[in-house]
DNA sequence: TTGTATGCAAAGGCTTTGCAGATTG
DNA sequence: CAATCTGCAAAGCCTTTGCATACAA
């Protein structure tokens, strides 16, 4: 389920985006095409208020946001990311060409960089032979950067 | 801070327990050994909910509840631990011989499994060349168990 | 046309805050 | 005695739900 690179061409993104809606059916909005385009520019993990805020002067309902932040996720074309801070935040899965990736979330800024290896992965076999089937993960890291250290 | 074994000794453990507290003058309640006594006795990851059903009997406020989970987890007498489901859950430090690790959640009957080995901990090194301190990490796994499978 | 998607209003779940009174050290 | 902790009530924040209308296919 690895995304192609559609980098640098923001018309076929949102083309490839609002595909993976049609093709499972569900109907491409006027809504939806604004909020694939906003998500499509984000550079990393973002929250339902920050896409909102995107959009907001479009008309679109926050509830809209969610309800599509919802579907985006089921349909595999967004992630859910958790930064403990008791608000779901979510990333646009083809937006890393570097594909399966983490976070390091600086406790005190929140500020968030990308950590593109993972050692994970071959862990989930361990886990799959505990007996679990479609074994996925989630990790982030947590510290304090350069700047908040003084 | 890992914590010797203090299991099969539920006074011991609920001593010990005690003992963070006093060490950095906070004050001992009966409302704080109620639940102590029952954090002890949780066998994984356990919600303020979950812990309010134990004590509510003996008349233990849901705030007060909130309010001692905070206190605790900033005395590193629990961690935290995320299953994405919004709902925080904690886990007594100390419970688990095994010091750090993971768990494992069904993603249908919400089963819970601890995994005692860690892949990740190598990582936090790498990720403090990238310029950041203190860095810890948040690590869950998610499936299907035997049962939901069918 | 027919079912899906949207907007608005309201509710819901979990957690935090304010404050007066009780308790600990 | 002074500072912390507790209970109660209320508020807050993020997210979901209900329902009538609008709209895509």
């Amino acid at each position: 389920m690895q995304c192609h690179s559609h980098s640098h061409n923001t018309k076929k993104e949102v083309e490839f985006f609002l595909s993976k809606l049609r093709e499972v059916g569900s109907r491409v909005t006027k809504q939806r095409i604004a909020l694939a385009k906003s998500i499509i520019a984000f550079r990393g993990p973002f929250s339902a208020e920050d896409l909102y805020s995107k959009v907001e002067s479009q008309g679109i309902d926050l509830v809209t946001v969610y309800r599509c932040l919802s579907a985006f996720t089921d349909l595999e074309i967004l992630s859910t990311v958790n930064f403990e801070d008791g608000t779901q935040r979510y990333e646009y899965l083809c937006s890393s060409d570097k594909g399966h990736h983490h976070h390091i979330i600086c406790k005190k800024c929140k500020k968030v960089d990308p950590i593109n290896f993972c050692v994970v992965q071959g862990q989930e076999q361990l886990v799959e032979q505990m007996g679990y089937a479609n074994v996925s993960h989630k990790l982030e890291f947590f510290g304090i950067c350069k700047k908040c250290a003084n």
